[in-house]
Formats: structure tokens, C-alpha cells, sequence
DNA sequence: CTGAAAGCGCTTACAG
DNA sequence: CTGAAAGCGCTTACAG
């Protein structure tokens, strides 16, 4: 049914390699390619890509691996990603892995057998299997959200953002804080956030903080907050992690009556557009997810012709000053 | 460097084609069977995708065609597909087409080009272009979210939800109503919703219904409530079309002042997760996005192997009654 | 510039 | 049960 190369050839009267080489930009002269310019399009020909790819021993196809699908961090990354693999003309595939670490790595497994190009991944947590896996497999690897010194990582600057907030923060006044993070497992998100929001804490002196720890799920966070302030909390402040965090924690507060900000103020990071609508409208981070990922696709694809990429990339982020924190 | 077949066979001692019969599930005695085994164990020998494509002249994929990916609906649709498939040993392509219906119907093109096995399509209206692309490409499509007569269809039962919401509503003593739909080009959700909620208003009669449209932002939808909310409103609620749009009314509402549901009652539809954590929850109705991605899956899967499939699948609803919905 | 031939790694009748 | 051979649709040296 459909065209094959040979047919082609054979109506252009030509051989199957001119063919292959007018497709390929090889010499041709202008007449044969003319004529088989005209075949082609009479005919309405598309090269079958497996052929293509079985000896090419590679798709042009980028795979991305990703620990959820619904996240505005996640989606936003991979529309940034989709729209610049598109523009240079790459296809990508994405694998979800439902926060499945072992997923995660059979993933690479998986998506090195089906000869991708390169991978994107957004992972919590390298450990020595993810190694592993990308060593044996020997595909090039883009990291995101991340940092990690045997992998080209593209990060968001946490450690910053952390400070600057704790700055803004202690600077409308605030002097007995809370700080509800999350695991420290993850690195940038449980650790380097917290790194630098202490930091500010450090340099202002004469502040109380307590630290606290939840999961990253919104209903969590909530629960958790609703045990919190149920009994007097010495804090005038929240710090979030994140912005889920933080939705999680004002609703708990509305729901045992606290006034935000005039009793309590909450921050987050992220900058989900939600933060923006929410009452009152949260003051974070915002993360320019989508930048990011357009960053990361450019830059596997460099990875993957063997140009140079710097082991680390930092990306910029941005203080949303909005109406959740009073001063004090 | 990776082992073919051919390898196997060599190092087995016999045949590409007994190995071949090995992998397929076809007659291999015993013995011959477990050297086989012993050999692919040692090597780890994988076959090659493309040459196993290039033969049976399909990929077990199904490609995704989404208007975008940072949506709730979107991408808890895309979370229950994946899971599906992959239990069916299917693999899944996402292709974003970020609302542009040009790229939707590229798509369609590009997706039966690299001979995918199926396509699930998540799109808001069907022009003769995709029915054109759906004849001439022969490729088995799943519509999910709207209805069409030509094409297999699954959808959310937007009529009698609208008409339940509207029961509720009016249960509750609410006579001066408002409507904030979007486009009625979205059958789903500019029309069928609306006409539902219409039904449940001739019943009751006596009403006064006010119907206002915008887009499906939830920027849009806050301006075009902070224009409406400004002059007085003869109306004690707004039942909107989506919960984003309920989101910037209540976001609208909160900036002038009015309270919910003391001043002003909201609905909206959909059951995104954010609906529960704002202040007040939003009454609405939840759709169950990720089971329709599993039986979107499953009735793909049914079309790709010519096993029939009703035209249409209605899934059900349910209504969340929460805080935004005063009696009155 | 052009063509004949070999080969990418697999599967599938067809014999035996 | 097993193997030799042809073929899927393309690309790539190699001659001419």
C-alpha cells in the first residue's frame, strides 16, 4: 500500500540509491532531481523510519523520564523541553515513572534498547543503580532539578532562592520562624533551599527557627499543619519548601480560623500559577520551569553530537513579593 | 558492540531462526531451548527494535495527541493511559500540540508515519481535517472528551453533571443565577454542561439565568469577573464552566471585597485537586480523569487488535459538595 | 553524477 | 523440532 523506495526509484527510473542520496541532500544532478522530487510528491512518500533507524543504530528521539505527570514543575519543564526538541527537529518520548525509583532505572534500560538518542532525566535522587544504568548503557544523560558530579546537570538555583527569601523574610521583621521542609534525601529541594534560607537566618542573628519535615503532597503538608498549629506555635512565619507545602499549611490555617498574613505568614517556592489566585496570593519563588527545559533540550542535544556542555548550569529564579506575609 | 541474533545463534550452535522461534514463543525442544536461555542470560542480549519493527510493519505504541500538558484533566488522563498500557506491554507517545489544531492534525500524520499502532486523541473539536487525516492514514483513533458520531468516542457525562450541579444548586434556594461558560465550538464543555444545568432550570421555573462567556484562563476568567462583579450582579451565584474559571471568580471576588458563599455562591466542574485546599472549598463536580485514561487505553488496544469497541463510553461523575454553595 | 550490491537485525514461509 | 534463504525498506561504500 505504501511506497517504498524502490517504487520510487523504479517510477523515477532511477536506482534506489539516488533515490536515498536526493533524500539525504547527497549530488544529484537537476534533473533527476527534479523528477524525483515530482514522484515523491505525486506518490506522497514518507521514508519508513525503522528502516531508517535500523541502520542508523539510532532514532533521533530524546527520551525524558519523569517522576510524575501531575506537577506544574514537571509540565511546565516538559513543555519547554517538546517545543525546542521540535524546533531541532528531535522527537521526544516521555516516561512516566510514578515516583517508582526502580522504574526510573529500568527506564534507562529500556529507552537505551530502543536506541534513543539521549535522555532528559528528572530525578529526586542519583543513586549507584542510576549509575549504573547509565554507564552501561553508555547514552548521554541530562539531569534536571539536580545536581550531580558524574552527570551534566541543569539546576534552579535553590541555595540562592532559600537566602533571598530568608533575607525578605527577616527583613519585614520576622524573628520566630518556622521552616517545614522536606526530606533531605532530596538534595535540592530538602537540603539546598533549607542551606540557604539558614544562611540569612545566620547572618541576621537573634531569630528562633524550628525546623519541620513533611511530604511533598499537599494533603500532607495540611495534616500535618492542622497538628502544628493546634497548639500555640512560637513562630510568627511559615517557610514552605514548596509551593504545595504551603497551600496545604494556608488551608489549615483557614481551617482552624488563623488569619493569614495577619496572624501567621507562609511562603512558598515554585510559583504554580495557583499561588497567584489563592487569598490571599502567596509570596515564592518562581522557577522558570519552562526556560529550563528549552535549556536542557538544547542542551542533550549537544550531548548527544559530542559538543561541550559545562557539568553544571544554574538557572535564575525570581522573589514573588504577594500578600501572604505581614510584617512584623 | 550489543549482540544480534545472529550471535546467539552462532554461540548457541544453532540456527537466527530457531532463536527467533525461541523469542516468539514457536517450538523449541527442550534442550535447545534452555542453551538459548543460557546464552541470552550470559550476553544479555536485547533484540533490536527496529528490525523487529521493520518486520512486522508496526510499533506496539500508542501515540497521545494532547492540547497541553499543564492541565489537571490532561495530565491525570495521561497518568491512568500510561498505567494501562503499560500493563498491556504497550508503550505510549505523548505529542503536546499546545492548542494549535494545526499540530493536531500534523500529528495524526507524523504518528501514522512511524507506523504507531493507535491514537488516543484529547481534542476539543473535530474538523473535516482530522476526519481527512483519520480516513486517509486508516489508523485506529480513540476520541476522549468529546463526542463524535464517525469516531470511537469516550467521554465524561457532561449533560447529566451540568444537570445534577443545577439541581443542587437550585435545592438550595438560589432563583437569580448566573452561568460563566466558555466557546460552544467545546462541545463537552461549552454546551453540554450548560445545557444540562438549562434542563435543571426549566424544571424548576421562576428562575432568572444570566449567561456570560470567556476563555478557558483562569486569568481571563478573574478579569472578566472583576468587570462583572463591579457593577451590582442580580445574581446570588456563578455556576462556571470549569474550575479554573471558578478560581479567578473567587480570586475576582476576594480582591472586591465580596465574601463566598456569604455574598456570593461559586461552583465549578472538574474536581481538581486545588479545589480542596482553597478558601472555601469549591462545590463541584469530579470527573474521574485517570479512569478514563485506563479505559481509554484498554478500548484502544481493542481497536488496534479489531476487537469491537461501543462508538460511545460515558463515564460517570460525581458532585462534590463543599463550602462555596450558600443556602439562600 | 549514478547504479549494483551488500548489509542493518530481525521474521517467516518452506523444506526436511 | 530445526535450518537455509528470502525479504522488510533503507543506506553506504565502491565502481564506473
Amino acid at each position: 500500500m505504501s511506497k517504498t523506495i524502490a517504487d520510487i526509484a523504479r517510477i523515477a527510473g532511477v536506482a534506489k540509491s539516488t533515490v536515498s542520496r536526493y533524500l539525504n541532500g547527497g549530488s544529484v544532478s537537476v534533473a533527476t532531481r527534479h523528477k524525483i522530487e515530482q514522484v515523491i510528491k505525486e506518490t506522497g512518500y514518507v521514508p519508513n523510519t525503522f528502516a531508517q533507524s535500523l541502520k542508523a543504530k539510532t532514532a533521533n528521539i530524546i527520551g525524558t523520564i519523569v517522576p510524575r505527570l501531575d506537577s506544574f514543575a514537571t509540565s511546565h519543564t516538559l513543555m519547554g523541553i517538546d517545543d525546542q526538541l521540535r524546533n531541532q527537529g528531535c522527537r521526544m518520548l516521555i516516561t512516566n515513572t510514578s515516583q517508582d525509583m526502580n522504574r526510573e532505572i529500568e527506564a534507562i534500560y529500556e529507552l537505551a534498547r530502543q536506541k534513543i538518542s539521549g535522555i532528559i532525566l528528572l530525578a529526586a535522587r542519583i543513586t549507584d543503580e542510576h549509575l549504573e544504568a547509565i554507564e552501561t548503557t553508555n547514552i548521554p544523560v541530562l539531569l534536571v532539578g539536580q545536581q550531580h558530579e558524574q552527570i551534566h546537570s541543569l539546576i534552579h538555583n535553590d541555595y540562592d532562592a532559600g537566602y533571598e527569601l530568608g533575607r525578605y523574610v527577616l527583613d519585614r521583621g520576622h524573628r520566630r520562624l518556622a521552616y517545614l521542609g522536606v526530606t533531605e534525601q532530596d538534595i535540592a529541594v530538602g537540603v539546598r533551599r533549607k542551606q540557604g534560607f539558614t544562611r540569612a537566618v545566620e547572618e541576621t542573628g537573634a531569630c528562633t527557627v524550628a525546623y519541620y519535615e513533611t511530604s511533598f503532597r499537599m494533603s500532607d503538608a495540611r495534616q500535618y499543619a492542622l497538628q502544628l498549629l493546634q497548639q500555640p506555635l512560637d513562630a510568627t512565619i511559615i517557610v514552605c519548601a514548596t509551593d504545595n507545602i504551603a497551600l496545604g499549611v494556608m488551608k489549615a490555617a483557614h481551617e482552624l480560623g488563623i488569619e493569614i498574613p495577619g496572624q501567621l505568614s507562609i511562603t512558598g517556592f515554585g510559583g504554580y500559577d495557583v499561588t497567584e489566585v489563592v487569598h490571599p496570593a502567596l509570596t515564592t519563588i518562581r522557577y522558570p520551569y519552562q526556560e529550563a527545559g528549552k535549556i536542557a533540550a538544547q542542551d542533550i542535544v549537544k550531548l548527544v553530537h559530542r559538543q561541550h556542555v559545562q557539568m553544571v548550569t544554574v538557572m535564575d529564579y525570581e522573589l514573588l513579593q504577594r500578600e501572604s506575609v505581614d510584617k512584623c
